[in-house]
DNA sequence: AGACCTTTTTCAAAAAATTCACAAATAGAG
DNA sequence: CTCTATTTGTGAATTTTTTGAAAAAGGTCT
């Protein structure tokens, strides 16, 4: 019982929370936990312990137990988690079964490279279309995506209720294609471009990607960890 | 006089710090302090305070501040700091100038899209090859970069001293190629390959990128803020 | 059906990260 | 050359996150 009246606090919007009610240390982990579940559902497996996660993923199973208790109690004592019933619940929390669909702005090498995968589909979201200025791209297909012209995006957003876009065009573009996102009603913005974006559009989220600042915490591990170990 | 020290301490290996001498939570924010003040220094402006430069990055100034005097005293009270000078710094403790040398491993779409940018060469990273198991790339030039066979990985890391190396290789490949790679003296691997790499050899480092991860984040996000904005 | 065993839940303690607040130092003005 | 307005450096307070450990609950085996 209790149990139940966490989970509906969590979800309750009028509670109006002022901190979030999981922190966000929870949250990033939480696709974590969903890629190894996948991994286990593959191999077959029916149950895991917190314990034999813990040594899987590194991790202690302390954390673990916690981090899923924010969402109410999916385990069950002297048993475990059920693999398959775990795995559906984080896709679930994680949005993957809202039926996103998208569009990739930027039909450059990035753009391609990321509509050449099965990570949208893998994560319930939909690639719809590419959007880019080039006019020797517009109009072609590219992995199997009709490629408009970036000055229709803002009407084809809102007309095809896109709700996600990938923004892989170049720097300098970003912050024009981003007010035509807005404009054409998207909730979530994926950036890959070069530099922040500080969207302040109530509603809208941005995920920044910066490739450069991971490859710069490796180059600060090599320098700084090869010489311990001496 | 005891901020030298302080500095030295850092750097001195035979002090074999038990807990890392500065917080991973600090590591993760330098690349972005960097890339803040790449622009500041790009826009010609000398001085900056942990202030001004608060409000550009939307962190407390209390935070940058703390930040920064874990490697030593880079500012000066009154002033503030010397833009030039401490993205100079910063470039150094993340080891850009290190020179370090890499080879790009699988050139396959996100391959080639890493090959394309600059982002290696704008972090002091010098791109030497690729290399691929598919006879009709091998012998072929991407960017500007040489395909060679996967069956010289080894061989070529050792003889030309590669330090780093990007894996875009697919999921199965990866662990066959970390091995050739660790064999070649290898002793950071960027992995873009959907795996977690847990590599328990001394010396040799692992940042492992998972774009899924990060788009999953996206949608609970998307779920979860857009509820609550209502 | 009952005792025991596993494993989660939950609460509390510990550790880590962040923020606060103030002393100390410097630049710049007059 | 002194005085004032800034602004860092720093130790302490606060908050957040992680870990630990007892309590509760469901399974298993006889």
């Amino acid at each position: 019982m209790e149990r139940i009246d966490q989970i509906e606090s969590i979800f309750d919007k009028r509670e109006a929370p002022t901190t979030p009610v999981v922190s966000p240390a929870v949250i990033k982990r939480l696709p974590r936990y969903h890629r190894y579940l996948g991994e286990l559902l593959r191999m077959g497996r029916l149950r895991i312990s917190s314990a034999e996660l813990s040594r899987m993923m590194n991790v202690t199973a302390s954390q673990i137990r916690q981090d899923l208790n924010c969402f109410g109690g999916f385990g069950q004592q002297g048993y475990g988690y059920n693999v398959k019933y775990l795995h559906s619940k984080i896709s679930e929390l994680l949005g993957t079964t809202e039926g996103f669909r998208c569009v990739i702005v930027g039909a450059g090498n990035l753009g391609r490279a990321l509509a050449a995968t099965h990570m949208f589909e893998r994560r319930g979201v939909e690639r719809v279309a590419m959007f880019d200025n080039d006019p020797r791209v517009v109009g072609t297909q590219i992995h199997g995506l009709p490629v408009y012209h970036v000055n229709s995006l803002a009407g084809f957003c809102r007309e095809m209720k896109i709700a996600l876009a990938v923004l892989t065009v170049p720097k300098e573009a970003a912050p024009e294609v981003v007010d035509m996102l807005i404009e054409g009603g998207v909730r979530g913005i994926w950036n890959f471009a070069n530099m922040e974006l500080d969207v302040e559009c109530e509603g809208v989220v941005v995920e920044n990607i910066h490739l450069g600042d991971s490859l710069m915490k490796l180059t600060y591990e090599m320098k700084t960890r090869t010489g311990e170990s001496k």
